[in-house]
DNA sequence: GCGTTCATGTAACCTGTTACATGATTCT
DNA sequence: AGAATCATGTAACAGGTTACATGAACGC
């Protein structure tokens, strides 16, 4: 259900073509919820069954003609009732933390390039956060606090990852563990 | 597929019942990749498919029957090749952040309720964490090391979203942002 | 000639949730 | 008598991913 309030809060900002909002949401909208262009053109048609959106056909004679959607007043109504439900907070769901629980069956020097590389995508999102946060700072439009804070979230989470991935690559470095290492020797391995 | 090797890394600890795989969920690894009993027993169907778990019927006269699944050395072995390759983060998704981004559409009374409400959640979750996590303080054992690192990114993660919702109560309260209050008043909305 | 951007869609599949279904024992 | 715990499963559906499919225009 979510994503079709994405997509329309996407049509709050004016018409978008499917298009359109699956490059939306590789930026802004998209950082908290992503989706496929195939899935966005599935729900888009919901939302025109349910008149929550209306399309309409603009012929581009240099480019594919495209079709944009327009949010309704049903569809701001329809936005209005689904903000005024209690949300669920998204629960932490990460394989690698299943590892870690689980490190004495796995293969602690590939856990560790995994924490590297980690480590690396989770400063440079960070990054890209705070870029976007910067065009927003010093601004007290109700739209941009809200923008703002929502980013601020995006920042923190990339923030703690990161700052973790730190700590987890140090705490489990060889020298650290000492004698608990538990890497398969590479001959053992190659026989395998 | 994560599921099944969270299934495994369960298994690794000994027998297992798919019972006992659901209320284990519930706390440990659960904390990290949750499942619903019907999901557990369709995964353990396909791990006896391929021969990574062995099933085998416990006759009980007290209580019902259970079927204990034991983890195999192909299933050792998969354990293993998984944790070789990249894993992907979490990455954010949370229909919250996307009303706060189009918070303009939306009823903020009603998105301060739940602020509240998800500040309360967090609060208890992390208080929960902590709990788990002082049992595993002090040790130096391969095992806690590692869970203690997944159960601290849980903790970080309850304080760190806790803390933001205080300050997203404050920079949201009708006295911060004095007139751009967008709640529509009770009367026009009685009339909708 | 080749890759990219623009533009829209369908089909098959996988994962996860909700609800249905059954039945014994133990506790209050 | 009724609720909770133990214990196993199936079926239908919802949400999301991957791959397939097509085709024009533009820059290198």
């Amino acid at each position: 259900m979510s994503l079709q309030y994405a997509i329309l809060i996407a049509l709050t900002e004016g018409p978008r073509s499917g298009y359109d909002i699956a490059k939306l949401f590789d930026q802004s909208v998209g950082f908290f919820w992503r989706a496929r262009h195939s899935q966005i053109y599935r729900e888009l048609g919901k939302l025109k069954d349910k008149a929550w959106a209306v399309a309409k056909e603009i012929v581009q004679s240099d480019k594919p003609n495209r079709i944009e959607f327009s949010i309704t007043e049903a569809g701001r109504e329809a936005l209005m009732q689904w903000s005024r439900q209690p949300t669920e907070p998204q629960e932490l769901k990460d394989d690698f933390l299943v590892q870690l629980y689980g490190i004495e069956a796995i293969d602690l020097d590939a856990l560790r390039a995994n924490l590297l590389a980690r480590q690396e995508r989770h400063r440079d999102l960070h990054a890209q956060y705070q870029a976007k946060y910067k065009l927003l700072e010093n601004s007290d439009i109700l739209g941009d606090i809200g923008r703002r804070l929502a980013l601020e979230v995006a920042l923190i989470y990339e923030r703690e990852w990161g700052d973790w991935c730190t700590r987890a690559l140090d705490q489990l470095s060889p020298e650290a563990l000492g004698s608990q290492n538990n890497v398969i020797p590479i001959e053992q391995e190659k026989r395998a």
